[in-house]
DNA sequence: TAGAACGTTTAGAATTTTTTGAACGATGTG
DNA sequence: CACATCGTTCAAAAAATTCTAAACGTTCTA
């Protein structure tokens, strides 16, 4: 500990060698990735982990990285294998070595897509269905409810409607993003917009794009 | 516990009164959104503290909250007030009333659009300045540097370049997402291809798409 | 066959996040 | 003024997450 804050010190005052210079460039993006994992939910050793394999030329063995992030082999063990369900990660096998080698996914655009696939919409696509349904037992709620409850069933429908849109372009921006395509934000900010205007609000234009969205929502087998 | 297990028995058994199934259906929106606002990186009690009020006609108090969330009073109190922060929740005062009431924004497109301008851009923008300084960086170490150094220093810097455009493509989508705008994603997945391919793999298109974006994103005054 | 090398598993330690409950200050009321 | 109401704060408890280190099973080597 003493000694890194002296040789820190001294590299201010002398110079820093160009290795080390690197090595502290190599540290700070994998710090960063580990930042960016747990913004996403993941853990920060899972970032740290893809930026280590990332920014490695060959593949590595588990000890390395053990080495590298001085973590212990059963931390790095588990979140390897995490990272490679996730398809971020590979393990490569060489010849007559029991060792296991693994490298990063490097086309970062098929990494991401894959998480927004497998995760992101998976969630969003719960929630849909959970609104669905509430929403059509309120909608049957409300008719043989009186007066009162009819209101509150009425109410409850509305602002679920709402969130349900919301949530729907946005699965329908996920399934884009994956799928490739392209989408108009300026129609989406109408369609989560509070009741009352939304009443009135969807245009001719808006309709249109929002029901492109929702055919091919339809078509990949989500709930309607 | 246990009554509340002989009670659900009961209504499958009975039939459930319109009450408890609207209530339970209000339930279920809560635990959702808590699911949610734990999936964003918020904790549970916001997302349902967001729902209550979201389901609730009227401003709701403290205590009100409270007992609906069977939660502790500082707790809710804290949480209200991050969401106050976020701009999700409103508050009302009322003529002769100590209390502080609260209202939920209903506008849940200004609602996730204020987050994603204050809480998802800014952590973008920071990625995308750190490895700009990063990259900066090594394209002057690789010009000193000997053999082997510079070989590290180079193959760093395309990683990371890759990286950057990735994050770049990110933040400008987020806001388009904000500001209102078109994406195409077809362009973006080969942004953020490996390196051989992203070499000759800006094609005329492309390199349109990309301009696009970040001539968009430099007026925006983000660090380039 | 003994032992080394390697990866996985797991109990529990350490750390971080969330929640509680009591204390407190501020404001109003009789 | 004594007392009640209301919201905030904060130390400590509880819960959840992450991490470690040791035990273990496999596979290979001498």
């Amino acid at each position: 500990m003493d000694s890194k804050i002296y040789r820190q010190r001294r590299e201010i005052a002398e110079e820093v060698s160009l290795p080390d210079q690197i090595e502290e460039i190599s540290k700070e993006f994998i710090n960063n990735l580990g930042r960016v994992a747990d913004f996403f939910g993941f853990n920060r050793l899972m970032g740290q982990l893809y930026a280590v394999l990332f920014l490695s030329p060959e593949p590595l063995t588990l000890d390395d990285m053990v080495k590298k992030l001085e973590s212990s082999k059963g931390n790095v063990s588990i979140n390897i294998r995490a990272l490679e369900r996730w398809g971020l990660v590979r393990q490569i096998y060489k010849w007559a070595d029991r060792k296991n080698y693994y490298e990063a996914e490097p086309d970062v655009w098929k990494a991401v897509s894959g998480i927004l696939q497998e995760r992101e919409r998976k969630e969003s696509q719960q929630i849909i269905s959970s609104l669905n349904q509430s929403v059509e037992r309120l909608e049957q709620a409300s008719k043989t409810a009186s007066g009162q409850e009819a209101v509150t069933a009425q109410f409850y429908m509305e602002r679920m409607e709402v969130l349900r849109r919301l949530f729907k372009f946005g699965d329908s921006l996920l399934d884009m993003m994956v799928q490739g395509g392209a989408v108009d934000f300026g129609s989406a900010s109408r369609l989560a917009r509070s009741t009352d205007e939304y009443k009135e609000g969807i245009s001719d234009l808006d309709e249109l794009a929002l029901q492109q969205l929702e055919s091919d929502q339809e078509s990949h087998g989500a709930r309607n």
